[in-house]
DNA sequence: TATTGTTATACTCTATAACTATA
DNA sequence: TATAGTTATAGAGTATAACAATA
């Protein structure tokens, strides 16, 4: 938390004057992590669009994340699931009217707890989740196809080191 | 783009069966880098508007962004600070609009082109920004403190590396 | 024709609050 | 009282299309 004070002054190439040269100066901000992680961040949520774009699961990950984690643990609750990608109950409602209404889930009353669904995929959903899975797949590899192996290897294990230490709750990865 | 498959299948802990167990299987997603990633891009964002709240620029990171480019290039135009960061042209009418309207940001005639205009930061924007960037560093410096100085350099290699291959546009950095 | 700023639209995501029905 | 699902609302982010003024 102190102590860390090994960041470069560069600010070199471009000095604008004008505020019209071509890559404008990005200040204090090119040295905060987060900056870039963000930028980059962008750039992943664009790719993602671009791969799923002629697919049911278009239009932001939170549909594909969902059916993956129904399919793995049939007889989910939706709460169950929002914890489990780190969302709110009330979004995850939408997302599981938005599936169901493409016939790719189906909310079955729970036998204990009549509070609660208990999740499962339909056949369609199945189906899809098979199809989508190479592209899913290769959207992953292709993005971080620049990396080599080791980085990869290296940037996962940052990921998860710091997740571990900012998700409160399921930190069990 | 092939030839990467030293992938565990790993899917030790959590085999649920009714899907009520504390953490569920996250099936393949648990094997995409992107997944992590965004994982960890949702606490990013939390964390940036816990640190914000009580301030003028709290709720989405674009207005600090665009705060601090404009202060590092007076005179920019809009286009440029949207091509700068990433965002489209209609996106920054809205968040010079917020920034003017809070008299942060000014936007002056343009001497040469009069399609465009200059921004500039005000008194009260250069005053804030001041305020802010102790707040913005250690925001940053407290998110990723849990990582080595070398785990940390590391990230932000490879953070680059990957938005000079993702960015078509500035990839400048 | 191309570009800048603008407006309108739409959908995702996130967050909050309040309601219901169960427990 | 606490929880699961729901509804409503709000703002941020992203994307597209179109328009007027200007180049």
């Amino acid at each position: 938390m102190s102590g860390r004070s090994n960041r470069k002054k560069a600010k070199d190439a471009s000095a604008s004057v004008d505020g019209e040269t071509a890559s404008p100066d990005f200040g204090f901000l090119a040295e905060l992590v987060s900056f870039h992680f963000r930028m980059l961040s962008i750039e992943l949520n664009r790719a993602y669009d671009h791969s799923f774009a002629d697919t049911p699961l278009a239009g932001g990950t939170g549909k594909l994340s969902t059916l993956i984690v129904v399919a793995n643990n049939p007889g989910v609750s939706q709460t169950s699931v929002a914890k489990a990608l780190d969302k709110d109950r009330s979004a995850m409602v939408k997302l599981v009217d938005h599936l169901e209404a493409k016939e790719l889930i189906v909310r079955h009353p729970s036998p204990k707890e009549r509070r609660t669904y208990a999740l499962q995929l339909t056949d369609k959903g199945r189906s899809l989740l098979d199809q989508v899975t190479n592209i899913a797949c290769r959207y992953d590899e292709d993005f971080f196809s620049v990396l080599t192996d080791e980085e990869r290897d290296e940037l996962v294990r940052i990921l998860k080191k710091l997740r571990r230490h900012h998700e409160p709750g399921t930190a069990g990865l």
